[in-house]
Parts: C-alpha cells; structure tokens; sequence
RNA sequence: GGACAGGUGGCCGAGCGGCUGAAGGCGCCGGUUUGCUAAACCGGUAUACGGGAUACCGUCUCGUAUCGCGGGUUCAAAUCCCGCCCUGUCCGCCA
C-alpha cells in the first residue's frame, strides 16, 4: 500500500509511477474519494466531540434524577420524568447526523481502501522504462571457465545436450507419471539421487545463507491467514495464484491460503509489531515449500521442472531502515550471495534489470537472475535445442511498501514509528534449479557431474550415472 | 472432536454501564541523592488519524478512535446482548 499522505502531498509522482508500470489506477476518483473520506471524518469527529461534551454533562444529572424517580411519589413523578426526558433529547439530533455520516463513511471507506491498494508502487528513478519482461535489461553475465553461452552447447562440450527431460528420465531422477497420477497435471516425484540433489541443492544454499552470511534461520508456516496474503501484497491481485483452503465452509475456523513463498511467512513474523531499531537490519531465511496455483499458465511449460504447483525454495528477506541507499545496498549483497552460489556450482547465469512494466505492483526496483539451460529454446539444425535463458531468481526491492501493509514498523533514535524497507531474493529455488545443473553438468557418456560444493549433501557421490 | 476457563497498555493485573485511555505494580526513560554501583525519592512513559499553533522537520495543543474482531442495546459500553476469532486447561484422537 502507498502511503494516503504522501499521495496527497504529491499525486503525481504515483500517476506517473503507475503509467510507468503500465497500471491503470483511476486516480480522480481516488482524489475524490479521499477528499470525501476526510470532510466526512472531520466532520463526523466533531459531532462525536460534541456528543461525549454533552453525554459528559448531562450523565450525571440523568443518574440523579433517575435515583430520585424511585423514591418519588405518584404526584412528583410526572415531573421528574418530563425532565429525564426533556435532558435524553438533547443528544437526538445529534446522534442522527453522526448516523447519517456513518452511513456515508461506511459508503466510501470501503472503495477508498480498495482503489489505494491498487496503486502501484512507484518504481525507482533509475528503473529504465519498458512495456514487459521483452524490455529487461541485461546489467552483466558470468559463465564457468570453458563454457561459453553464446556458442552451442556441443561447440563447447564436444556433443549435443540431452534436455533434462531426457537426463531425469534416463537416469531415474523424476517420475512425472506418478506425480500426474496422484495430483494431477504440472506435478512429479522426485526419486532416488534425484530427491537426493533437490535437497543437496536447498540444504546448501541454506547452509551457505547460515553460515557465510549471517542470516538468521527460520521455519515459517506455509498455510496462512488472509492477512498475511494481503500484508505481503500478494493479494489482492495474486488471489487465483493461491490454492485456498476453505475451512469456514465446514461450518467452523477460517480460510486459509498456500504461500507461493517463504517471503510471506518471513514478512509476517513481525507484522502489527513496533521493533527496536537496534534489532534492524532483519536478516531471516528460510526453506520452505511453495504452492502456485498457475493460473492464466495453461499450456506454457507443461512438460518439466519448470513450471510446477509444488517446488521447495531458499528464501532470503532483509527489513532495514527506511533509507533508499540502505535498501540499494543490501539489494547488491543479497544479489552478491546469490551470485557466489551460481558460481560455486558452475552455473553460467546473467543479471537483468527488469523494465517498469515488469515490476509489478509492490516492487520499485526488481533484478532477475536467469540460468543457461541448455535444453530449453528452439532446436537447431542437428536437431538439438539450441538452449535459452530460464529464470530462477528474483531480487526485489520494496520501500516500505509492503512493511505498511503490515504495520510492520521499527522506533528510530527520536522515538517515532517507521515503517522499514522490505527487499527479498530466491536463494535457490528447487527442482526448477535442477535444469540447469544436469544440463550444464552432463557428459557425453549420459551420466551428471555433481558440482563440488553439493558432494557432502550427496553422501560424497561425484557424479550421477553411469563411469 | 467434547467440556470448562479466559482474551484490558511493553509485561503483570484491577475495573464489570457515565467521574476510565484506563487504578496498582513491574519494566523503561529523565532528575534528585550518592565516592562508584545499588537502593530510596520525584517526574515521565500507547498507537493511529484529523484540525490548529510554532515554524523548519522537532515540538506543543485540541479533537476522534482503539480494553481480541465485528455487530447490537443505550442519551452514554472495557463494562450488557449476539456472532466470530484466538489462547489456556482437562478428556479423546494422533505424526
């Protein structure tokens, strides 16, 4: 959520933020709507003033002439009660006008929310213009010694590349048709030294994440409440991206969602909460599973890894102080650890700063981290894919966006209340990260090589498949 | 799942129709005292929104809302009624 004073104080910067990311907000009836919430609350405010001034006043007198009413007799009665009366007016008019505004308020509140959560973090300054993901920027690459992206994947390694498709299947790492059978379409089993890789795969870049990088480790509850959907900003708009469970269909508890991520669990830890700036800056990760709906993806990916509604991820957030140079900052360290890990396993990867009309709504600033996956893109002339660049991870930075939504808020040296900035970035994401190490790391005799750092997860194993 | 108990400020805990944004205590901050520390004593100590003042970003002031959440009764609700959520204890079931 935007904050309401500052899109008062400067409209303009968030109509132009929103045509930058391609969002149509309608902002007149925003300015409208906010403009009548206020006359409507001011007013109403004073018409409560003047009821509690003379609630205050009258309260007691209606005490004591209620007491005398009962030791009365018949002749004082009348008297007493036409004054009781006379004193119970006095608030009427009043009451009926607060009612009035309250019908009003309860009118207009709800639309005000609603159209200012649908405006868009404006992005960063420096973010360059662009309609989709088409217009992304590539900022730089890397690729492992020998290994060159732009050249076929054989013109490097001496033979054409199996999908991982083919790898998993050949070497008994994936059983899609089980998966399907059990679950249903985009689901698999991972099996044998395949299962054996996906958790090498989370449990080191946990480890490294522990132990390297001082953050803090964490289990969050992956089934949530609204709330927290909401509070991460993840809903409204990703609601058909989320499975729901409807437990207050069976006549008792309350709905609950499947997080796509461990980001909103980690955000929601402190959500309502005032913390310490000395506890700042926030350094949680975890390993979580994470659910997509995948909704509006039909026919995209279907085959694969790639695409799935279940997958595990390392998930990494930073809360800092809301501070734009911090924020940038612990963005690049973030990046930087994703980084050594890709290196570490030998992975050829590029960065891309992603265009405003790819940021969506609650990012100012969003870089991507795509693998080379050999097996991906068009096949070429032999008849093998000529490889293309799969996403894998995602760094975001979010201003205090989504620490608003939240509350989530931290008591600087002066002693007020501020919302923090929120950044989060995929440490590793898996199976989809799988692709690109058995692509990257097949031989020519069919079997995986096992990239060092991943061999004390794999019970010292170097390789997968046949030697 | 069954039965009971209960949700009040950073924490503990009183209040059970008006004088209560809320006693008392703890904690925290400032001060006095003190060789230092401790103790004692005095003062302060919620958040949000809106108006005003001073201005120059820090204050001050007025108002409104908030005693789990939502609704109702009432001139007036922390206090009464209804619904929901949550927590605890016991029993049952169970990884």
């Amino acid at each position: 959520m935007i904050d309401p004073k500052a899109f008062r104080e400067d409209p303009q910067r968030f109509i132009e933020g929103a045509r930058r990311k391609r969002v149509l907000v309608p902002f007149e009836r925003l300015s409208a709507l906010d403009e009548a919430r206020r006359r409507i609350l001011t007013e109403l405010e004073a018409l409560r003033a003047e009821q509690n001034r003379i609630s205050k006043e009258i309260g007691p007198k209606i005490g004591k002439l209620k007491g005398a009413l009962k030791s009365a007799d018949a002749g004082a009665r009348a008297g007493l009660d036409a004054e009781l009366r006379a004193l119970e007016s006095q608030p009427q008019s009043l009451k009926a006008k607060a009612q009035a505004l309250e019908t009003e308020l309860a009118a207009v509140e709800p639309q005000w929310n609603e159209l200012l959560l649908s405006v868009p973090q404006p992005p960063a300054a420096d973010v360059p213009d662009g309609d989709d993901a088409g217009a992304n920027k590539e900022i730089r690459r890397w690729s492992p010694p020998g290994f060159d992206p732009a050249k076929p994947f054989s013109a490097n390694r001496g033979f054409g590349p199996k999908t991982h498709l083919e790898l998993v299947r050949d070497l008994g790492l994936v059983d899609f048709e089980r998966g399907v059978k059990m679950s249903g379409t985009r689901h698999y089993v991972l099996t044998g030294l395949g299962m054996r890789l996906h958790q090498a795969a989370l449990r080191y870049a946990f480890d490294f994440m522990i132990d390297r990088r001082g953050f803090t480790p964490m289990g969050v509850p992956v089934i949530v409440r609204e709330e927290c959907m909401l509070g991460t900003g993840f809903f409204p708009f990703g609601r058909e991206q989320a499975y729901h469970l409807e437990e207050s269909k069976r006549g008792s508890g309350h709905d609950l969602f499947l997080t796509g991520t461990g980001e909103v669990g980690l955000m929601g830890l402190h959500a309502d909460e005032i913390i310490d700036a000395s506890r700042l800056p926030l350094r949680y990760c975890t390993v979580s599973t994470c659910f997509r709906r995948e909704a509006g993806a039909a026919g995209k990916e279907t085959a694969g890894l790639y695409r799935i509604h279940q997958f595990d991820k390392v998930e990494q957030v930073v809360v800092c102080r809301a501070d734009d140079a911090e924020s940038r900052q612990w963005h690049k360290t973030m990046l930087e650890s994703v980084e050594m890990i890709l290196q570490s396993l030998e992975l050829p990867y590029r960065l891309l700063q992603c265009c405003t009309g790819d940021l969506g709504m609650k990012n100012e600033d969003m870089i991507d981290v795509e693998c080379w996956m050999p097996g991906r893109g068009d096949d070429g002339a032999d008849g093998k894919p000529t490889g293309a660049w799969g996403e894998t991870h995602s760094a975001s930075r979010l201003a205090d966006y989504q620490c608003r939504r939240l509350n989530l808020r931290y008591r600087d040296e002066k002693g007020r209340t501020v919302f923090g900035y929120a950044l989060n970035n995929t440490v590793i994401a898996s199976p989809r990260i799988l692709i690109p190490l058995l692509e990257i790391h097949q031989q020519k005799d069919g079997s995986v090589v096992i990239p060092a750092p991943l061999r004390p997860y794999m019970g010292g194993a170097e390789r997968i498949g046949a030697k």
